[in-house]
DNA sequence: TATGAATGAGCATTCATTCAT
DNA sequence: AATGAATGAATGCTCATTCAT
């Protein structure tokens, strides 16, 4: 019995959480049921099943999650900005701060890619790529207006993301660096990134 | 029993070989042994002990076998090469080959970091220090000589390398893009960031 | 499934049971849990871990509550004797009833502390000091009331002990003697031997 | 390649010299032939395979060669000495001699029957029978004789074998009693024994 | 909904045994 | 004879999943 009113609507916000960090932690083949159970308060495995109906379901929910989280993030945040170079300001920002805040969500929405059955895969690769669109149609924007000038639209985005995604890899919170020295630098790397398709970059 | 006479020598290799493929595909947790013995050529899993004491150590042997190629190989590519601007186009060069030819290793390398125990963990990115302590001597000279000007040398250096690391995520050979021709964006697109710290970067 | 009803309770004496035939059978180390399961009527291995943490915590647990029992039974059936020869008397004949009509536990009793670690070995030991305390307190009882006269009593104690325990590994229930017999017999010898410490001994 | 000269006489013994003591540590079960070449200084298993056929061969091989040995020199220490109470005092001193200097021989004895298969086993107690039969002798001569009277000669027989073969597993050189006075009190004791069958004896 | 036991499949690892060298 | 690798069958143990309560 849990604490009492708590039941029913703890429990699922409460495996998500357990969840998110064992699947950090282990990585979903390694991870087991049994400690979820445990680390989200419940006594045994069985109960899980109120929940969903298989661990590989469970990865799915969580992921979904993650990126459905993310993209509305994504356009609260960025979307309301003026101005090419802005909007690629406040994206980089919008970026950093969300994969170094949720550095175990960030791992897992790219880790776990591997551990969803094919048909599940596409589903989710469909939402990634609704994020690497939002980022496409950006540099495009600038392309346009004369603000950027790179060599592949594609490739840039590819590159630009991995890199900003990446610092949550090696950036600790109350390190050298601080969090807000980190968005300028990588502003304007990316800037520059985005400036070096002209042939005076050499 | 196999070919004769390819028994002794021809096992370990062939090991390592099937190793990768199924590190790679399933992660270190997810994969088996059974299975390993199966692609290796051997009938049973027992015969693996032969070549490694225990599930990890077949891991720990794996990843270190692989850092030891690219640390060698780098030197051999990028070590004659003169003048810095040069050699961080060889080094682009250099690590975009080996990691888009080798995604199997490049993804392993930095996704099993954590199936590593503590000890071993430590011993690994020791090993992956060295690697990066190369790039960081790079950029360093680069500033000293003024060819470049960098906001902050190590932050430079992980998100470079991630960025570069992390081409082999997207890139397929024979894709739109060629891989020479990906080599000399990113060549270009990292002397960006190596001369983004100058104030005029804005 | 098992019958309704006697799933929770009854499974973990049935485990006991054919645990103690399978160690007197094979042994600790020649027994398996796959046998073990099937004799207690579960269908798997697996759930035998519900009732111990491992085959070896599964030993120890056997072993201590055979040494419980005994000890319980000893002192409800010579406790309440008087009279030092009546106590030995009323001991030989508990001991001999106890280990012949409980081969098996006597035998794993013995036979397995080998097989248990340093940590519960030193338990154990703990345990059966308690058993040969009483018959050291009772030898000692009838040296002083001059009933007995004993060269050592340790070592009286440690080879009576012996023998009466063996008794266990050659007799069999419907023998040419019966238990009756084997005990008379006994307790004459064993006073015999408690008496042979005076110089006409010889 | 073993000390020229020593490998081939020299191999058996040292299997043998390690065979026991890995019999007596582990049990036959639970002991295993790689360990047991490396002990004998052999490098692999399969080396075993020269000196026995299998695992359970080399079980039956030594235990018989512990009781012939003992057979042989039961024969030399007792058979010539004369009179009944004499020669039981003899073996008494004989029996604990072996057995407390040859600890490990004792044990794998009595512990490693229940490993022999049936028609082995049989072959075997039938060695263990000769022996058996020197002391019912005794004690027969003895009643015979009337230097003793006893309840029931085999019941005697196997406690008194019982007694003094216990004495292995709780004596130790150097403890508190000596062996010779171990081996007085225990001929006192025996003799004690095999005079308990007279109506005096309470 | 939660619990605890049971199920069944799978896994790393061990080990006796075989055999080419 | 000895070696080292290979084989194949166990074995202890884990774990997702089911289900009666």
């Amino acid at each position: 019995m849990r604490t009492v009113g708590s039941s029913r609507e703890a429990t699922w916000p409460a495996i998500r959480k357990a969840g998110i960090e064992l699947l950090y932690r282990y990585g979903f083949a390694a991870m087991n049921l049994r400690e979820l159970a445990r680390e989200a308060g419940l006594k045994g495995a069985g109960s899980l099943y109120n929940y969903f109906g298989s661990k590989e379901d469970f990865l799915f929910r969580i992921m979904c999650e993650i990126m459905d989280e993310i993209l509305v993030e994504l356009e609260e945040n960025v979307g309301p900005v003026q101005g090419v170079v802005e909007r690629v300001k406040a994206f980089v920002e919008f970026h950093i701060r969300w994969h170094t805040n949720r550095r175990e969500e960030t791992f897992i929405s790219h880790m776990e890619m591997r551990s969803l059955p094919a048909a599940r895969y596409k589903v989710y690769v469909g939402l990634r790529k609704k994020y690497e669109a939002f980022v496409v149609k950006l540099i495009v924007a600038g392309c346009k207006s004369g603000d950027f000038s790179v060599a592949d639209v594609h490739v840039l985005t590819q590159s630009i993301l991995s890199m900003l995604t990446s610092i949550s890899n090696w950036y600790h919170a109350g390190g050298r660096v601080s969090q807000k020295r980190l968005i300028e630098i990588h502003q304007q790397m990316v800037l520059a990134m985005l400036r070096s398709g002209e042939t005076h970059g050499r």
